[in-house]
DNA sequence: ATCAGTAGTGTGCGCTGCGCACATATTGTC
DNA sequence: GACAATATGTGCGCAGCGCACACTACTGAT
Protein backbone atom coordinates (compact mmCIF):
# COMPACT_ATOMS: atom_id res chain seq x y z
CA UNK A 1 0.00 0.00 0.00
CA UNK A 2 3.16 2.47 0.66
CA UNK A 3 3.77 1.69 -2.97
CA UNK A 4 0.69 3.02 -4.33
CA UNK A 5 1.19 5.98 -2.03
CA UNK A 6 4.47 6.52 -3.28
CA UNK A 7 3.91 6.68 -7.10
CA UNK A 8 1.29 9.40 -6.70
CA UNK A 9 3.53 11.54 -4.20
CA UNK A 10 5.89 10.77 -7.30
CA UNK A 11 3.71 12.18 -9.81
CA UNK A 12 2.95 14.92 -7.98
CA UNK A 13 6.38 15.66 -6.85
CA UNK A 14 7.75 15.58 -10.68
CA UNK A 15 3.89 18.17 -11.43
CA UNK A 16 5.35 20.45 -8.74
CA UNK A 17 8.76 20.85 -9.67
CA UNK A 18 8.07 20.88 -13.84
CA UNK A 19 5.78 23.82 -13.05
CA UNK A 20 8.47 25.30 -10.81
CA UNK A 21 11.15 25.06 -13.25
CA UNK A 22 9.05 26.27 -16.28
CA UNK A 23 8.32 29.37 -14.21
CA UNK A 24 11.49 30.26 -12.86
CA UNK A 25 12.61 29.66 -16.80
CA UNK A 26 10.15 32.38 -18.20
CA UNK A 27 10.76 35.23 -15.73
CA UNK A 28 15.25 34.29 -15.47
CA UNK A 29 15.68 32.47 -18.89
CA UNK A 30 17.65 30.51 -16.95
CA UNK A 31 17.36 26.98 -16.16
CA UNK A 32 19.32 24.68 -13.79
CA UNK A 33 20.45 25.44 -10.31
CA UNK A 34 20.48 29.22 -11.48
CA UNK A 35 16.70 29.95 -10.13
CA UNK A 36 18.06 28.74 -6.57
CA UNK A 37 21.10 30.41 -6.32
CA UNK A 38 18.82 33.76 -6.88
CA UNK A 39 16.97 32.59 -4.31
CA UNK A 40 20.06 31.61 -1.84
CA UNK A 41 22.36 34.40 -2.26
CA UNK A 42 18.91 37.08 -1.98
CA UNK A 43 18.81 36.27 1.86
CA UNK A 44 21.58 38.94 2.15
CA UNK A 45 24.20 37.16 4.48
CA UNK A 46 26.51 37.70 1.68
CA UNK A 47 27.27 33.71 1.23
CA UNK A 48 30.96 32.63 -0.48
CA UNK A 49 31.24 30.78 -3.79
CA UNK A 50 31.95 27.68 -1.61
CA UNK A 51 28.57 28.20 0.55
CA UNK A 52 26.80 28.50 -2.35
CA UNK A 53 27.90 25.61 -4.18
CA UNK A 54 27.19 23.16 -1.23
CA UNK A 55 23.16 24.68 -1.13
CA UNK A 56 23.08 24.00 -4.78
CA UNK A 57 24.65 20.93 -4.74
CA UNK A 58 27.16 21.74 -7.21
CA UNK A 59 30.46 21.23 -8.43
CA UNK A 60 32.89 23.78 -7.59
CA UNK A 61 33.40 25.12 -11.13
CA UNK A 62 29.88 24.50 -12.03
CA UNK A 63 29.08 27.43 -9.41
CA UNK A 64 31.48 29.96 -10.46
CA UNK A 65 30.36 29.73 -13.83
CA UNK A 66 26.84 29.95 -12.89
CA UNK A 67 27.54 32.99 -10.73
CA UNK A 68 29.60 34.55 -13.60
CA UNK A 69 26.29 34.49 -15.32
CA UNK A 70 24.11 35.96 -12.80
CA UNK A 71 26.56 38.33 -12.84
CA UNK A 72 26.66 39.08 -16.70
CA UNK A 73 22.86 39.98 -16.37
CA UNK A 74 23.55 42.43 -13.79
CA UNK A 75 21.96 40.08 -11.14
CA UNK A 76 24.40 39.35 -8.54
CA UNK A 77 27.60 41.35 -7.36
CA UNK A 78 30.94 39.66 -6.38
CA UNK A 79 31.82 42.16 -3.08
CA UNK A 80 35.04 41.58 -0.95
CA UNK A 81 34.37 38.44 1.88
CA UNK A 82 36.29 38.86 4.95
CA UNK A 83 39.13 36.92 3.37
CA UNK A 84 41.13 38.47 0.56
CA UNK A 85 40.50 34.83 -0.99
CA UNK A 86 36.77 34.79 -0.43
CA UNK A 87 34.29 36.77 -2.24
CA UNK A 88 30.82 37.68 -0.77
CA UNK A 89 27.32 37.62 -3.07
CA UNK A 90 24.95 39.95 -3.14
CA UNK A 91 21.78 40.62 -5.00
CA UNK A 92 21.65 44.27 -7.36
CA UNK A 93 18.26 46.15 -7.28
CA UNK A 94 17.68 44.17 -9.96
CA UNK A 95 18.54 40.79 -8.77
CA UNK A 96 16.12 41.16 -5.80
CA UNK A 97 13.09 42.59 -8.13
CA UNK A 98 13.49 39.05 -9.77
CA UNK A 99 14.19 37.52 -7.06
CA UNK A 100 10.65 38.61 -5.70
CA UNK A 101 9.10 37.33 -9.12
CA UNK A 102 10.68 33.86 -8.82
CA UNK A 103 9.12 33.63 -5.32
CA UNK A 104 5.62 34.57 -6.58
CA UNK A 105 5.65 32.47 -9.67
CA UNK A 106 6.61 29.59 -7.51
CA UNK A 107 4.31 29.80 -5.89
CA UNK A 108 1.47 30.91 -8.27
CA UNK A 109 2.97 28.00 -10.57
CA UNK A 110 2.33 25.15 -7.32
CA UNK A 111 -1.25 27.17 -6.08
CA UNK A 112 -3.64 25.40 -9.23
CA UNK A 113 -2.81 21.65 -7.85
CA UNK A 114 -4.14 22.98 -4.56
CA UNK A 115 -7.26 25.04 -4.93
CA UNK A 116 -9.87 21.88 -5.67
CA UNK A 117 -9.09 20.80 -2.06
CA UNK A 118 -10.95 22.16 0.62
CA UNK A 119 -9.84 24.61 3.50
CA UNK A 120 -9.51 21.82 5.86
CA UNK A 121 -8.31 19.12 3.20
CA UNK A 122 -4.80 22.05 2.42
CA UNK A 123 -4.68 22.06 6.30
CA UNK A 124 -4.54 18.00 6.37
CA UNK A 125 -2.12 17.94 3.51
CA UNK A 126 0.07 20.82 5.14
CA UNK A 127 0.16 18.85 8.28
CA UNK A 128 1.14 15.39 6.41
CA UNK A 129 3.60 17.16 4.25
CA UNK A 130 5.35 19.59 7.66
CA UNK A 131 5.33 15.38 9.23
CA UNK A 132 7.24 14.45 6.10
CA UNK A 133 9.65 16.98 6.09
CA UNK A 134 10.67 16.89 9.87
CA UNK A 135 10.87 13.20 10.25
CA UNK A 136 13.73 13.29 7.39
CA UNK A 137 16.93 12.32 9.08
CA UNK A 138 19.19 15.66 7.32
CA UNK A 139 21.83 17.48 8.43
CA UNK A 140 21.47 21.09 8.66
CA UNK A 141 23.14 21.62 4.89
CA UNK A 142 20.98 19.19 3.58
CA UNK A 143 18.01 20.96 4.50
CA UNK A 144 19.24 24.34 3.05
CA UNK A 145 19.74 22.06 -0.25
CA UNK A 146 15.46 21.10 0.29
CA UNK A 147 14.31 24.53 0.92
CA UNK A 148 16.85 26.09 -1.51
CA UNK A 149 13.42 27.67 -3.36
CA UNK A 150 11.43 28.54 -0.08
CA UNK A 151 9.73 31.43 0.43
CA UNK A 152 10.58 31.69 4.06
CA UNK A 153 7.99 35.11 4.34
CA UNK A 154 5.29 31.92 3.95
CA UNK A 155 6.86 29.04 5.54
CA UNK A 156 6.08 29.65 9.41
CA UNK A 157 6.85 26.78 11.49
CA UNK A 158 9.84 25.84 9.04
CA UNK A 159 11.80 23.21 10.00
CA UNK A 160 14.65 25.15 8.39
CA UNK A 161 15.10 29.07 9.42
CA UNK A 162 16.88 30.32 6.39
CA UNK A 163 18.82 33.25 7.68
CA UNK A 164 20.80 29.95 9.37
CA UNK A 165 22.83 29.85 6.01
CA UNK A 166 25.27 32.00 7.13
CA UNK A 167 26.85 29.60 9.24
CA UNK A 168 29.18 26.12 8.54
CA UNK B 1 -2.94 29.70 4.64
CA UNK B 2 -3.03 28.39 1.00
CA UNK B 3 0.47 29.96 0.06
CA UNK B 4 1.71 27.83 3.07
CA UNK B 5 0.43 24.38 1.91
CA UNK B 6 2.12 25.64 -1.36
CA UNK B 7 5.11 26.61 -0.07
CA UNK B 8 5.70 23.33 1.33
CA UNK B 9 4.45 21.13 -1.30
CA UNK B 10 6.77 22.94 -3.27
CA UNK B 11 9.89 21.78 -0.82
CA UNK B 12 8.67 18.10 -1.24
CA UNK B 13 7.91 18.14 -4.86
CA UNK B 14 11.10 19.84 -5.13
CA UNK B 15 13.26 16.36 -2.92
CA UNK B 16 10.45 13.72 -4.39
CA UNK B 17 11.95 15.11 -8.47
CA UNK B 18 15.41 15.48 -6.72
CA UNK B 19 15.60 12.06 -5.57
CA UNK B 20 13.91 10.51 -8.52
CA UNK B 21 16.35 11.66 -10.66
CA UNK B 22 19.35 11.12 -9.31
CA UNK B 23 18.40 7.34 -8.93
CA UNK B 24 17.75 7.17 -12.38
CA UNK B 25 20.71 8.93 -13.40
CA UNK B 26 22.21 6.35 -11.30
CA UNK B 27 20.86 3.69 -12.87
CA UNK B 28 20.96 4.95 -16.81
CA UNK B 29 24.13 7.41 -16.80
CA UNK B 30 21.78 9.58 -18.66
CA UNK B 31 19.51 12.40 -17.35
CA UNK B 32 16.49 14.84 -18.65
CA UNK B 33 13.83 12.58 -20.13
CA UNK B 34 15.91 9.87 -20.99
CA UNK B 35 14.66 7.83 -18.22
CA UNK B 36 10.82 8.70 -18.67
CA UNK B 37 11.62 7.61 -22.83
CA UNK B 38 12.52 4.45 -21.29
CA UNK B 39 9.21 4.25 -19.13
CA UNK B 40 7.25 5.10 -21.89
CA UNK B 41 9.21 3.00 -24.38
CA UNK B 42 8.62 -0.31 -22.19
CA UNK B 43 4.61 -0.10 -22.15
CA UNK B 44 5.39 -2.13 -25.34
CA UNK B 45 2.65 -0.36 -27.69
CA UNK B 46 5.54 0.49 -30.39
CA UNK B 47 5.51 4.38 -29.72
CA UNK B 48 6.36 6.62 -33.20
CA UNK B 49 9.15 9.10 -32.71
CA UNK B 50 6.23 11.85 -32.70
CA UNK B 51 4.44 10.13 -30.36
CA UNK B 52 7.18 9.87 -27.53
CA UNK B 53 8.55 13.61 -27.96
CA UNK B 54 4.61 14.77 -27.39
CA UNK B 55 4.98 12.89 -23.91
CA UNK B 56 8.28 13.88 -23.00
CA UNK B 57 7.85 17.16 -23.62
CA UNK B 58 10.89 17.71 -26.11
CA UNK B 59 11.28 19.51 -29.38
CA UNK B 60 11.41 16.38 -31.88
CA UNK B 61 15.06 16.42 -32.78
CA UNK B 62 15.41 16.71 -29.04
CA UNK B 63 13.98 13.09 -29.28
CA UNK B 64 15.38 11.77 -32.17
CA UNK B 65 18.85 12.52 -30.78
CA UNK B 66 17.10 10.80 -27.07
CA UNK B 67 16.58 7.65 -29.23
CA UNK B 68 19.88 7.78 -30.76
CA UNK B 69 21.35 7.38 -27.10
CA UNK B 70 18.88 5.00 -26.24
CA UNK B 71 19.75 2.90 -29.04
CA UNK B 72 23.81 3.30 -28.93
CA UNK B 73 23.36 2.02 -25.37
CA UNK B 74 21.77 -1.07 -26.74
CA UNK B 75 17.94 -0.27 -24.80
CA UNK B 76 16.26 0.39 -27.58
CA UNK B 77 15.13 -0.92 -31.51
CA UNK B 78 13.83 1.17 -34.20
CA UNK B 79 11.52 -1.29 -35.87
CA UNK B 80 9.19 -0.05 -38.84
CA UNK B 81 5.94 1.60 -38.22
CA UNK B 82 2.48 0.92 -39.79
CA UNK B 83 3.97 3.43 -42.51
CA UNK B 84 7.20 3.49 -43.70
CA UNK B 85 7.72 7.05 -42.95
CA UNK B 86 7.03 6.15 -39.42
CA UNK B 87 9.11 4.01 -36.86
CA UNK B 88 8.04 2.13 -34.34
CA UNK B 89 10.19 2.01 -30.78
CA UNK B 90 10.88 -0.87 -28.77
CA UNK B 91 13.05 -1.98 -25.87
CA UNK B 92 15.51 -4.69 -26.36
CA UNK B 93 16.07 -7.22 -23.37
CA UNK B 94 18.72 -5.03 -21.87
CA UNK B 95 16.73 -1.89 -22.07
CA UNK B 96 13.36 -3.98 -20.38
CA UNK B 97 15.90 -4.98 -17.64
CA UNK B 98 16.82 -1.23 -16.79
CA UNK B 99 13.51 -0.42 -17.08
CA UNK B 100 12.39 -2.54 -14.44
CA UNK B 101 15.46 -1.01 -11.83
CA UNK B 102 14.19 2.39 -12.77
CA UNK B 103 10.73 1.86 -11.48
CA UNK B 104 12.17 0.33 -8.41
CA UNK B 105 14.60 3.14 -7.81
CA UNK B 106 11.92 5.37 -8.24
CA UNK B 107 9.66 3.91 -5.67
CA UNK B 108 12.95 3.24 -3.05
CA UNK B 109 13.48 6.79 -3.96
CA UNK B 110 10.30 7.86 -2.66
CA UNK B 111 9.72 5.31 -0.07
CA UNK B 112 11.87 7.25 2.85
CA UNK B 113 9.57 10.05 2.35
CA UNK B 114 6.63 8.05 3.87
CA UNK B 115 8.26 5.67 6.40
CA UNK B 116 7.53 7.67 9.44
CA UNK B 117 3.73 8.17 8.23
CA UNK B 118 1.22 5.85 9.92
CA UNK B 119 -0.60 3.67 7.88
CA UNK B 120 -3.81 5.78 8.10
CA UNK B 121 -1.69 9.07 7.24
CA UNK B 122 -0.60 7.75 4.22
CA UNK B 123 -3.94 6.71 3.34
CA UNK B 124 -4.79 10.27 4.19
CA UNK B 125 -2.18 11.71 1.79
CA UNK B 126 -3.05 9.21 -0.56
CA UNK B 127 -6.19 10.12 -0.88
CA UNK B 128 -5.41 13.94 -1.22
CA UNK B 129 -3.01 13.19 -3.56
CA UNK B 130 -5.33 11.67 -5.81
CA UNK B 131 -7.75 14.10 -6.02
CA UNK B 132 -5.03 16.83 -6.89
CA UNK B 133 -4.63 15.25 -9.43
CA UNK B 134 -7.88 13.99 -10.57
CA UNK B 135 -9.06 17.62 -10.04
CA UNK B 136 -6.66 19.09 -12.38
CA UNK B 137 -7.89 20.22 -15.67
CA UNK B 138 -5.78 18.33 -18.05
CA UNK B 139 -6.25 16.94 -21.73
CA UNK B 140 -5.70 13.08 -22.12
CA UNK B 141 -2.04 14.00 -23.82
CA UNK B 142 -0.93 15.85 -20.48
CA UNK B 143 -1.73 13.68 -18.00
CA UNK B 144 0.41 11.07 -20.45
CA UNK B 145 3.54 13.40 -19.64
CA UNK B 146 2.52 13.59 -16.09
CA UNK B 147 2.60 9.89 -15.64
CA UNK B 148 5.39 9.86 -18.01
CA UNK B 149 7.65 7.66 -14.64
CA UNK B 150 5.06 6.00 -13.36
CA UNK B 151 4.77 2.33 -12.09
CA UNK B 152 1.54 1.39 -13.48
CA UNK B 153 1.00 -1.69 -11.75
CA UNK B 154 1.35 0.30 -8.21
CA UNK B 155 -1.11 2.51 -9.52
CA UNK B 156 -4.42 0.77 -8.67
CA UNK B 157 -7.46 3.44 -9.90
CA UNK B 158 -5.37 5.72 -11.47
CA UNK B 159 -6.81 8.70 -13.63
CA UNK B 160 -4.43 7.68 -16.68
CA UNK B 161 -4.41 4.19 -17.86
CA UNK B 162 -0.82 3.54 -19.04
CA UNK B 163 -2.33 1.84 -22.05
CA UNK B 164 -4.01 4.49 -23.55
CA UNK B 165 -0.58 5.38 -25.04
CA UNK B 166 -0.85 3.97 -28.45
CA UNK B 167 -4.00 6.71 -29.04
CA UNK B 168 -3.40 10.26 -30.19
C1' DA C 1 60.28 34.06 9.93
C1' DT C 2 59.76 30.63 6.93
C1' DC C 3 57.62 27.05 4.73
C1' DA C 4 54.33 23.32 4.01
C1' DG C 5 49.55 22.49 4.00
C1' DT C 6 44.88 24.10 3.34
C1' DA C 7 41.08 26.97 1.68
C1' DG C 8 38.99 29.68 -1.87
C1' DT C 9 38.57 31.26 -6.44
C1' DG C 10 39.09 31.21 -11.34
C1' DT C 11 40.23 28.80 -16.28
C1' DG C 12 40.81 25.44 -20.18
C1' DC C 13 38.48 21.84 -22.00
C1' DG C 14 35.01 18.69 -22.97
C1' DC C 15 30.53 16.40 -22.37
C1' DT C 16 25.32 15.91 -22.16
C1' DG C 17 20.84 17.37 -23.24
C1' DC C 18 18.35 20.14 -25.97
C1' DG C 19 16.21 23.53 -29.76
C1' DC C 20 16.17 25.93 -34.38
C1' DA C 21 16.46 25.71 -39.17
C1' DC C 22 16.76 22.76 -42.78
C1' DA C 23 16.68 18.54 -45.76
C1' DT C 24 14.39 14.32 -47.11
C1' DA C 25 11.02 10.68 -47.72
C1' DT C 26 6.29 9.02 -47.49
C1' DT C 27 1.28 9.64 -47.45
C1' DG C 28 -3.26 11.57 -48.24
C1' DT C 29 -6.08 15.04 -51.10
C1' DC C 30 -7.91 17.51 -54.82
C1' DG D 1 -0.38 14.08 -61.07
C1' DA D 2 0.54 18.29 -58.33
C1' DC D 3 0.82 19.65 -53.48
C1' DA D 4 0.04 20.06 -48.73
C1' DA D 5 0.62 17.33 -44.62
C1' DT D 6 3.12 13.92 -41.92
C1' DA D 7 7.24 11.82 -40.02
C1' DT D 8 12.04 11.23 -39.58
C1' DG D 9 16.81 12.56 -39.63
C1' DT D 10 21.03 16.29 -39.75
C1' DG D 11 24.04 20.51 -39.24
C1' DC D 12 24.81 23.71 -36.00
C1' DG D 13 24.93 26.04 -31.81
C1' DC D 14 23.83 26.96 -26.90
C1' DA D 15 23.11 26.23 -21.76
C1' DG D 16 24.52 23.92 -17.80
C1' DC D 17 27.71 21.31 -15.70
C1' DG D 18 32.17 18.47 -14.11
C1' DC D 19 37.25 17.29 -14.18
C1' DA D 20 41.90 18.69 -14.01
C1' DC D 21 44.70 22.37 -13.26
C1' DA D 22 46.60 26.99 -11.81
C1' DC D 23 46.85 30.64 -8.74
C1' DT D 24 46.36 33.45 -4.54
C1' DA D 25 45.60 33.97 0.37
C1' DC D 26 45.54 32.28 4.86
C1' DT D 27 47.10 29.03 8.84
C1' DG D 28 49.91 26.57 11.73
C1' DA D 29 54.17 24.23 13.02
C1' DT D 30 58.91 24.67 13.77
Amino acid sequence: MIDRTANLLGVVGLAVADRIGDAAHDILRHGGETPAALIVIGYGSGPSNDQLRRVLGLSHPGSVRLVDRLVADGLVERREGRDKRTIALYLSERGMALREELLKGRLAAIRPLLTRLTDVEQEALAALLHKMLFSMETTASQRRTLCRLCDHRVCTDCPIPADELAET
